[in-house]
DNA sequence: AATTTTATGTCAGCCTTGTTGACATAAAAT
DNA sequence: ATTTTATGTCAACAAGGCTGACATAAAATT
């Protein structure tokens, strides 16, 4: 029954807690609020066959319709070949469309089908939904410092990649509140 | 070049915006924010032959020294055949040990060893300047309206998961009948 | 005391999603 | 005409999930 196979070493019975400097608090609730956070569309996501790779996928391709594989790859940081797999059987399926890009044909610039973007909004729906409930009863200050911590954390080189929400968070379109929810 | 076996449906052209009543800001933010937050202790457990599962175990273990292997199983959400490959490979290079359940002798007690705990720390501390670095000047009172947002995110069944802030924030000597979980 | 349930371990095999390396093609750039 | 770039694709591999089946020791129940 796993011997060890040094010399035993002894247990240490105190717990780790934050007097060492150290922010246990929140990494430990990153972690709960992550699992609960992507456990939503996981179940979906089975039912259609999909995993969490085809939310990704779906939900960047929704959200910057036109934009190129090797955007995708970049805001997902994974590599081709993983992505390929993936995107190979949303094209098939019929979520997501290829177009020539117009400038350089070289590019395939990705578009949701109707039936990709429906999948997007099923997906963020029960998280956008829990997103409202965890941010029940707070003013929009207290929603902007959420916002910036978040922001924050995102190593700062990517944060481009963020819709710098003057172009994907207030949204050119409407909702002159922004209140989702 | 994947063609359609169906009818070729029409591209989307609009971006996914959150005038659908759905907070895609946050979700998005969420994605980069783990992201990153993931890859600081990623590269380190490269260099120890350690993957992310490897993590949450230490993570946990020290955090509540001698919690069974069941009530793991219940923090991580995975099987415990899951959980079997990971932990025995840290028992065996004496990173966290076992101990037999005093009360209960079929219960196994885990614990880090001294190299279990530094290992933790290690992982900890880049998450841990990365947090405080986008908690930089931030009220105490925006701290505390980042933690309520990511406890509200956690499925409230489960918020008893969290060290409730009490055990393990701030009192790490409590709860002299040991009723964790 | 005998039986059943529980906590844990373990074997075997499968799936998803990541990786690397190699090579193909069309279009752009030089 | 040649090289570089954007993309696709094949093959093999690894991590870390999963299920199902079975073993054991200890606790709980009858």
């Amino acid at each position: 029954m796993t011997k060890p196979k040094h010399q035993p070493s002894e247990p240490i019975r105190t717990p780790l807690t934050p007097h060492e400097g150290i922010d246990f608090g929140i990494i430990e609730l990153l972690f709960f609020a992550y699992r609960d956070f992507t456990s939503d569309p996981d179940q979906i996501l089975t039912e259609y066959g999909f995993g969490r790779a085809h939310h990704r996928i779906v939900h960047f391709v929704n959200r910057r319709p036109g934009l190129t594989v090797a955007e995708l790859l970049d805001v997902l940081k994974i590599t081709k070949q993983s992505l390929a797999r993936v995107l190979k059987q949303l094209i098939d399926s019929d979520y997501i469309v290829q177009v020539k890009g117009p400038r350089d044909r070289r590019q395939r610039e990705l578009y949701p089908t109707a039936k990709g973007r429906e999948l997007a909004l099923a997906l963020a729906a029960p998280q956008s939904r829990r997103i409202a409930r965890a941010l029940a009863e707070t003013t929009s200050h207290e929603r902007d410092t959420v916002e910036q911590f978040l922001q924050g954390m995102v190593n700062p080189e990517l944060r481009t990649q963020i819709g710098s929400r003057s172009r994907l968070s207030e949204d050119p379109c409407g909702d002159p509140d922004g209140n989702a929810g």
